[in-house]
DNA sequence: TTGTAGGCGTTATCAA
DNA sequence: TTGATAACGCCTACAA
């Protein structure tokens, strides 16, 4: 491996020079920057990783901490992220903090303090008091994504609006017997994601005075399997709904496929509307609020570069929940008469 | 941030004590281990990551290369070999070669040079000559996963063995009339997955003394939507197939929705069996050929691990390929006499 | 614009 | 078993 060294006496210049040539931070005159790059180029030279962070305390690496990364929700947040971090040199580790709980703490302790990054990014990870403060000691930033973390900035999409615009666009179709296929409001609910978009679902239905029918709420834990097994108690119910509120779109797909092994064609006996923006949406033509879950990494890393970078000025104002917007599509329509 | 320093001085022995107290290499009393790591906890003492590397050569950093980290395959492989590393102390950095092309070759000539890991996994990335020299060159151990690189041991599953299996499982039911949903044979077919899953396809009807008919292979991008489209071609068709293979598991689960609604009767008037062991498979009661990717990524990761780690020789064979097995659901059955 | 040289915080060799 | 000390390879004041 050819070194800093190799590449100074080569170009016969210094290691200074060589160091300023390479990347981009001190004056050096437009001809030996050339000339170092090329020599550096012949000799195949590319700085350490390890040395030069060590030296300026800079890695170039952001750590992504999450609980899961086969879900959809993060996968495309870990993308969203990684995509705008790499535009900009950054390397990205993977924190998998959902694997095995013994080794939770471990990372957080060991790797987190081994000043191996730069930054975090933190998504939908509940941390408590101790963890976040140690992530304050070591003075690096960190943006959550999703969930709220006391004390530390989020971004994240506003719940509550998420269910308003759902369900507004099914009570303006004319629907009033609307059930909701809500998230388990259990211990794994830490950010209250479920819960809030229950009550929300209920504090809709009873401003526009109808009432919340027992039976009409079932729940499930975001995924296809339990969005089908929770919606065929739905809608073999006595009094069935004309319309769905999905906390998920994968529910809302399981509702779909149940709704059709029912025999219940969609949208004219039922509406479904889910909430997420997931790829398959446009095959099950399934109407959803799009949260946009890869434009919310894009943002937290462009957010994060924002502090990092020296001269990088793009403030975001952090303050604004994140857009979400409605799209139609073919599983919605006015209630038959 | 306490150093190496600080730990020495306030536990009343050399630097070199501190890290070798610390890092379990080289020997030390058993009391001054206990002392020192004692004093490290108390002062919240934690080696720094690029000092320890630069110094050591080591970064307990495996890199992932990877042309997708939102792919069903691809997120089990990763979360297997994360899994795996993370239990020894490993990080895992993610690079995703997928999103942007131009990024793609920085990556490569960049980081992956940059030292900052210790070894790599390359999943299903195909690498060219060039690509190949480079990374031997710098003499960090690599490992495939999925599609072979020349020169670099792959651990994968028999694409052959797999069709087989699937297709003795319904030449002995009884089938003949047998479809093949596969994966289309383009540029993207890098590792000839497609390719070999069609040929074998082929020869298995063959050898089996059953003719290939026109019409009965549609291909698709392994994804629903397109299980879907092309399995609606194969049951609408004059002569429709009484079972279907299909090249993935989520190919299978589109054809299973296009059955559902063409009112085709699985499995009685129709026989489907997956190659995956996606978890949605129980939902859908595919019967699949499991080839467990969690597992593959486990097993990648073991291997890489042998070689760094001083002490471990748990020698695999990797000229074995991976075992695959056959998980009967409720998709398959006899045709209907 | 360029060069000199002192860190950066560990690890590991060699003596003791 | 322990301690001194020379790397590790680069960055960055500071000086020229």
């Amino acid at each position: 491996m050819a070194s800093i060294d190799d590449v100074a006496r080569a170009a016969g210049v210094s290691t200074a020079t060589v160091s300023r040539s390479m990347s981009g931070r001190g004056a050096v005159s437009e001809a030996t920057r050339l000339k170092v790059q090329k020599v550096a180029a012949e000799l195949g030279y590319v700085a350490s990783a390890t040395a030069a962070s060590l030296a300026s305390g800079r890695s170039s690496n952001i750590g992504i901490l999450t609980p899961y990364i086969d879900r959809w929700f993060f996968t495309e947040v870990i993308r969203g992220a990684q995509e705008e971090l790499s535009r900009h040199g950054y390397d990205v580790t993977l924190y998998n903090l959902g694997g095995v709980p013994a080794q939770r703490s471990r990372m957080l302790d060991d790797f987190i303090h081994r000043g191996r990054v730069d930054a975090f990014i933190a998504i939908d990870v509940p941390l408590d008091s101790a963890e976040i403060g140690r992530l304050h000691d070591i003075n690096r930033p960190i943006i959550g994504v999703g969930g709220a973390i006391a004390g530390v900035r989020t971004i994240s999409i506003d719940d509550t609006e998420v269910v308003r615009i759902a369900m507004r666009h099914l009570l303006e179709l004319g629907h009033s017997r609307i059930a909701l296929l809500g998230g388990r409001d259990d211990d794994v609910d830490v950010f209250k994601v479920a819960s809030t978009r229950r009550k929300t679902f209920e504090s809709v239905l009873r401003q526009a005075g109808i009432p919340v029918l027992p039976g009409s709420m079932q729940f499930g834990d975001f995924t296809i399997p339990s969005g089908y097994t929770a919606a065929k108690k739905l809608l073999t119910h006595a009094n069935r709904p004309t319309a769905i509120l999905a906390a998920s779109d994968e529910m809302a797909f399981g509702a779909i496929i149940a709704a059709r092994e029912l025999g219940i064609t969609i949208p004219s006996e039922l509406s479904i509307v889910g909430i997420d923006g997931h790829d398959l949406g446009e095959f099950f033509g399934l109407t959803t609020v799009d949260q946009n879950p890869l434009q919310q990494g894009r943002t937290a890393a462009t957010i994060l570069l924002d502090e990092i970078l020296p001269h990088r000025t793009e403030t975001i104002d952090i303050n604004t929940a994140l857009p979400v917007r409605l799209v139609k599509r073919s599983s919605t329509a006015k209630p038959r008469a």
